[in-house]
DNA sequence: CCGCGTTGTGCACGCGCGTGCAATCAAAAT
DNA sequence: ATTTTGATTGCACGCGCGTGCACAACGCGG
């Protein structure tokens, strides 16, 4: 109210009036593929830049069924990674001419209702990121409501419903085993986060088979409630207060960096123990704080552009809607373990 | 196309037919102060829910002028306390029915792009939360676009033009400088953030006039490009490799907890020296990392629920759009100083 | 039983643009 | 010079809903 009087921004229809075109010719003008003449497409633009012009993406979306738009539902905000993945898929598909609408599914009664105000946008696909989604969950919402695509990102989807976009936890974890193995530890224990009924055990399994397989002991494990480095912290101290000193684990693998980090200060600082003079422990993910000096964490990087890239094509059409889409990143290997 | 044959979704005409009233009878079903009788109402829902019906918003926006929509723009999401205002304002503003459009204005060529963006979706309000804007940019984003509201969130602007909600710097650095002051420390440092050219200079000049008028000794001080604590660990240790021992500070104000604890970890790890035994160290925001074990820093916590809520209310147009509105939080004394 | 104030309900019109095809025009072919 | 072809341009119709107002239905006291 305070500032300039503010005219209504211009339409197509202004545009095509000062250059003397029809109002179609405008709109075509703002479209990449257009069959325009050049000498129009001059007219039109200068006369849009004249009015401050730009096409008007709601009446877009409405009238084509299109709305370049992708809503990211995260119920998660206390693990670090997730900052790194927003970052990537805002950059990554802002790239591809999408925008990207942040849903917090944990204030959300329901990711049911993330899910159906992503429909009443026309949202042309509908990402989780999510670490409480159920496999249930996943499975009513592409039954129930009619969004575009439903995607799964950067997590193991055993519903074949959606598509899933994430790396192969299968041999990723492989590969951290076999390096956990080659570095002489004998009593490991795994640090897990929430159980929900999906396929993210794979890291647990993977890890806890191949280490079997090559010993012939089967590892312990352990679960924390959610990855949150804190919540891991607590739940670290507590569960190792429980365990008499000659039971103690010599090497923790966690399912990933926010587990990691928090179960090494807990060692820090609730035990004096020393990572990895006394305990190693590996992480997955690769975040930042991963590569910091206080942890020097042996993890497993993401490939998180190409993923957010290949979710960029799925959502465009541009790359068959398999329903799985496993990627190979890479072990990291510091000092931790 | 892999899966059910999903009709396409029902329209309000689709209901009112089923219900046998008119279309706009169901609309209006569906808006909270509606002037409707029970009966109907009653009707109405009963055969939209059969039809799995729920109003399209982007009709609804274009059609009234209300998106419901509000973009923030970030640049910096190197700075962990950014996950913690997404939370915040997500959930908030969520709450109060409004949708976050999240912008990445890093990758983007120019944050001007992001404000034609969100001019074309019609959003409510643009809410700056970067580290890079500059006032000009502020401005010009102003008087270019139509834009509905400009808000600058946790950052104060001078830019009489935007809307700025934040806490009351001066004060809160006060507190600061009283609480640095009764330490008995004799030569602080003062690490800011990038330098642009707006009144975030406050924290720091509060600080310097504050402590120059209770000692006559005007503080030092240094600057870090970014908030990124992994750029304050480079940017610290490269200064104090530059510094004659016997000129160290003994106590480092930081502007903020990303440059706090990139500063703590370059103090231990590059020079070995104890925080807060060798020396004492300040942050601002109370980022969860703040709270560890591992840092245990000093800091002032800004009222960031608050802040969203009363964002969400300039939004909503309860709240006067006053050029500024101050918050007050807290300071939180732990370890490091 | 009538008039009047409340609600409740229906409707014309518009929001700004996309789709698909028909009309047009320029340039190349005969 | 006339035809053919392909590149441009124009247009009717619809996307699903909001606004503002006119009209119908309801209740009340006199």
């Amino acid at each position: 109210m305070a500032s300039t009087p503010k005219s209504k921004p211009a339409t197509a229809e202004d545009v095509a009036e000062l250059a003397g075109v029809s109002r179609w010719t405008v709109n075509r003008a703002f479209k990449k593929d257009a069959s325009i003449s050049k000498r129009t497409l001059d007219r039109v633009m200068k006369a849009a830049a004249r009015l401050d012009y730009a096409p008007d993406l709601l009446a877009a979306s409405l009238a084509s069924d299109r709305s370049n738009l992708v809503s990211l539902l995260i119920d998660d905000f206390a693990n670090p990674h997730k900052l790194v993945m927003l970052e990537a898929l805002t950059r990554v598909l802002g790239a591809h001419g999408l925008d990207v609408l942040l849903v917090n599914t944990a204030s959300q009664k329901d990711t049911q209702d993330a899910l159906r105000t992503a429909r009443q946008r026309r949202v042309d696909a509908a990402v989780l990121i999510g670490s409480q989604l159920s496999d249930d969950l996943i499975a009513q919402a592409k039954g129930t409501d009619h969004i575009g695509k439903l995607i799964v990102f950067a997590r193991l989807s055993s519903e074949v419903q959606a598509v899933s976009i994430c790396v192969d936890d299968r041999s990723a974890m492989a590969v951290m085993t076999d390096h956990v193995l080659s570095g002489g530890y004998s009593r490991p224990l795994f640090l897990a986060g929430p159980q929900t009924r999906s396929a993210h055990l794979l890291r647990q399994q993977t890890f806890v088979e191949g280490w079997q397989s090559a010993t012939g002991f089967r590892p312990e494990d352990h679960v924390v409630g959610s990855y949150d480095p804190r919540q891991a912290y607590r739940q670290v101290t507590s569960f190792l207060k429980g365990c008499p000193e000659d039971s103690w684990p010599d090497v923790i693998v966690c399912e990933n960096d926010a587990l990691a980090v928090g179960t090494i200060d807990a060692l820090r600082h609730e035990f004096g123990r020393n990572v990895p003079g006394d305990l190693a422990v590996t992480g997955f993910d690769d975040t930042p704080q991963a590569a910091d000096q206080s942890y020097q964490l042996t993890t497993y990087r993401q490939p998180i552009s190409a993923m957010a890239e290949a979710l960029a094509q799925v959502v465009l059409g541009q790359r068959d809607e398999v329903g799985l889409d496993r990627f190979t990143g890479e072990l990291v290997i510091r000092r931790s373990a």
